[in-house]
RNA sequence: GCCGAUGUAGCUCAGUGGUAGAGCACUUCCUUGGUAAGGAAGAGGUCGCGGGUUCAAUUCCCUUCAUCGGCUCCA
């Protein structure tokens, strides 16, 4: 009996019938089967060492897979619980997946605490296991022996494993001393794994719920070779200069206070600056959208948050009321009732619609003390907000109007790199984390897809996740140190209209409710800013950057014309910044380079006399002698966004 | 909020059971230097806050606050 393979690059052949993926690279080349981590056949990822017994598409996956990497580093998993098990004593283990760059394992550890010189520990021990190149066998296993197994050995994480799982399904791996619960796939042997760094050690609640037991969450990554470690690390040394809070400390955005409060930003005059800039360009756009500027207090009555469904959906992430007079009011955790609240203002007929009340508006939120992250999670943050008031026929144009302003503003700023999610809400929560209309929902789900769709925006939808009100939008973008964020927000609001009782008269001057969209293409500022710190690496384009220029005079006898050239640039309507310090250039320039000033002038003899300025580029370097006419010229393009 | 780690000068960090140091930044003086750090002197800290142990605590212990790494949650 024979067995035909196809290949990716759709040659065939021939082998015999139960021949493994392994047996087949062996065949093709010795070098290639040394790599071979696992196997796609059909579609599927599964152990190189198990016979193939059909005709098949056959894929060998190596390192430079994807499933390559992953199956790797499921391995290491195991082999870090081998080492972790050979080390201490009752140690009881939950689940230890691979993950985006490397892998994890929860382990109850019991009545011993691990700490950081542990990890040094086990992955000491893992090299050692790993260089036995003990190999991966696959096992097959009934649910009652599995179960007993684990009885022994008491574990009752795995217990609870099995229990959704199906007798018939379940499989073992063992490698070394050490058995999981496993459905694979796994690498053939211990050996490939020659490169092991244990990052961090972390609390992880069981199975996500933080109702239930917090394990300890050991997290690594490992390589076939020393070198690609060592590049990954490197890579994430980079990516921390990138960190808008190292940034921002070092270019002088923001800052926190201890007596202020954590999560409580102080803008530092170049964060302020930085925050106008971006007010002008949304408000620019936000009124040739035709977007009203409204301004609403920072507090209100309990009152208008029982009936936003704050108070009921949102209480704990407020901060608590202050009482006056017997009455409580709190400092707003949204803007959108106070908005609404202008809406209900005057009468509205159906020719005022659509109605785009837009506000930056200061919000405070108590986020979780754990949860603060520098600028992109913090207590008080201002929203580039707006509330359209719309009818249900012009609903599809408005909510398309808002992605078309969301995709003006990523081209703006460069922003390729995310993700569309389209959240929608989870039917068996209706009336506890989602307002209780069941038709509501699908109807205002069905039409913001309609529009994603008809506008051609690649999209992912996930249940669970929409706001109390209705369905939403959310872009999602990194962090350097890749933290996943929510930047922006564009969300369907079905529900309050009706709740704060805002009615338009409609051609028939019969009363209906409006559909409001909540928007936030510019995030917070907070959010923002942060995100832009780490997407510019700190180099912010000219017409963002909060100084433009460094006027830079050789020696203070230049400082004269030094002055003159400021008071031209600033004429012509530059940010500049002059340094009359008694240094040398050399190190005149290295403050403006580490300031990451976009353009500096350095200014001695030969620049007065010929009445011109030598420009450096921020990054680039000299780029030569020019009359301040022509460097205004040069930088008119950059100027403007 | 939970688990773990950390907290010494503006910043980056040493260090010690007998009341503290370096580099950079800052101030002053010297230097007037041509594309990423010139030299000297000086000033600056109740060693996060509070409590305990001790003859003596920045150092050891506890509490608390903040930050960091995760979890949960979220713009």
């Amino acid at each position: 009996m024979s067995v035909k393979i196809t290949f990716p690059d759709g040659a065939q052949k021939e082998f015999n019938s139960g021949i493994t993926a392994l047996e087949i690279a062996n065949q093709l080349s010795n070098s290639l089967a040394k790599k071979v981590l696992a196997v796609e056949v059909n579609g599927e990822v599964m152990d190189a060492t198990l016979p193939i017994e059909k005709d098949a598409t056959v894929k060998l996956l190596t390192w430079n897979d994807t499933e390559g990497k992953s199956t790797f580093w499921h391995s290491s998993a195991h082999l870090m619980a081998e080492a972790i098990e050979s080390l201490y004593k009752g140690i009881k283990f939950g689940i230890g997946p691979p993950i985006e760059h490397g892998f994890y394992y929860d382990i109850d550890t019991g009545d011993t605490t691990l700490t950081l010189s542990d990890l040094e520990k086990i992955e000491k021990k893992m090299l050692e296991l790993a260089n036995k190149k003990n190999e991966y066998k696959r096992k097959p296993i009934s649910k009652e022996e599995a179960i007993s197994y684990f009885k022994d050995k008491g574990d009752e994480y795995k217990l609870e494993l099995l229990e959704g799982l199906e007798d018939g399904s379940i499989t073992f791996y063992t490698q070394g001393e050490f058995t999981d619960l496993c459905r694979g796939p796994h690498i053939p042997h211990t050996g490939h794994i020659k490169a092991i760094k244990l990052m961090k050690l972390a609390g992880a609640y069981w199975r996500g719920d933080e109702k239930r037991k917090q394990l300890t969450r050991i997290y690594g990554v490992t390589f076939p070779n020393q070198l690609e470690l060592d590049e990954y690390l490197k890579m994430l040394e980079e990516a921390e200069k990138r960190d808008h809070r190292k940034l921002g400390q070092q270019l002088e955005i923001y800052t926190f206070d201890d007596e202020v409060g954590p999560g409580l930003p102080l803008w530092l005059p170049n964060g302020g600056f930085l925050i106008e800039k971006l007010e002008e360009l949304a408000k620019k756009e936000e009124e040739e959208a035709g977007y009203l500027r409204v301004r609403t207090p920072h507090i209100a009555k309990e009152a208008l948050y029982i009936r936003s469904g704050h108070i009921p959906y949102y209480k704990e992430s407020m901060f608590p009321p202050m009482e006056l007079d017997n009455v409580k009011y709190y400092l707003k955790a949204m803007n959108c009732p106070h908005h609404h609240k202008i809406f209900a203002a005057m009468p509205k007929s159906y020719k005022d619609l659509p109605i785009r009340l837009a506000e930056y508006g200061m919000c405070y939120r108590y986020e979780d003390s754990g949860s603060l992250f520098g600028l992109m999670r913090v207590r008080s943050l201002t929203i580039n907000d707006a509330h359209i008031y719309c009818t249900k026929e012009q609903f599809a144009s408005e909510f398309r109007a808002v992605n078309a302003m969301y995709l003006k503003y990523f081209k703006i700023f460069g922003i390729d790199k995310f993700k569309m999610r389209f959240s929608k809400h989870e039917p068996s929560k209706l009336g506890q984390k989602y307002m209780n209309e069941p038709e509501l929902w699908i109807e205002t789900e069905n039409m913001v897809r309609d529009v994603l769709v008809s506008s051609g925006i690649p999209f992912d939808e996930v249940a669970d996740e929409a706001a109390f009100y209705g369905p939403k939008i959310d872009i999602q973008i990194y962090s350097a140190i890749g933290r996943e964020f929510t930047l922006a927000t564009n969300q369907v609001d079905f529900a309050q209209g009706k709740r704060f009782n805002l009615k338009y008269a409609n051609k028939d001057n019969q009363e209906e409710y409006p559909i409001i969209i909540h928007r936030a293409p510019l995030s917070t500022h907070e959010r923002f800013i942060g995100f832009l710190l780490e997407h510019y690496a700190g180099n912010f384009p000219l017409w963002l950057a909060p100084k433009q220029i460094a006027v830079l005079p050789i020696s203070d006898k230049f400082i004269p014309y030094s002055e003159t050239v400021v008071k031209a640039l600033k004429e012509k309507g530059f940010r500049v910044k002059i340094d009359e310090r008694a240094e040398k250039i050399g190190k005149k320039i290295r403050d403006a380079e580490m300031m990451k000033i976009p353009y500096m002038t350095i200014i001695g003899e030969k620049e007065e006399q010929n009445k011109q300025i030598s420009v450096r580029k921020h990054g680039k370097g000299d780029i030569g002698a020019l009359t301040i006419e022509d460097f205004a010229v040069l930088l008119q393009e950059e100027s403007v966004y």
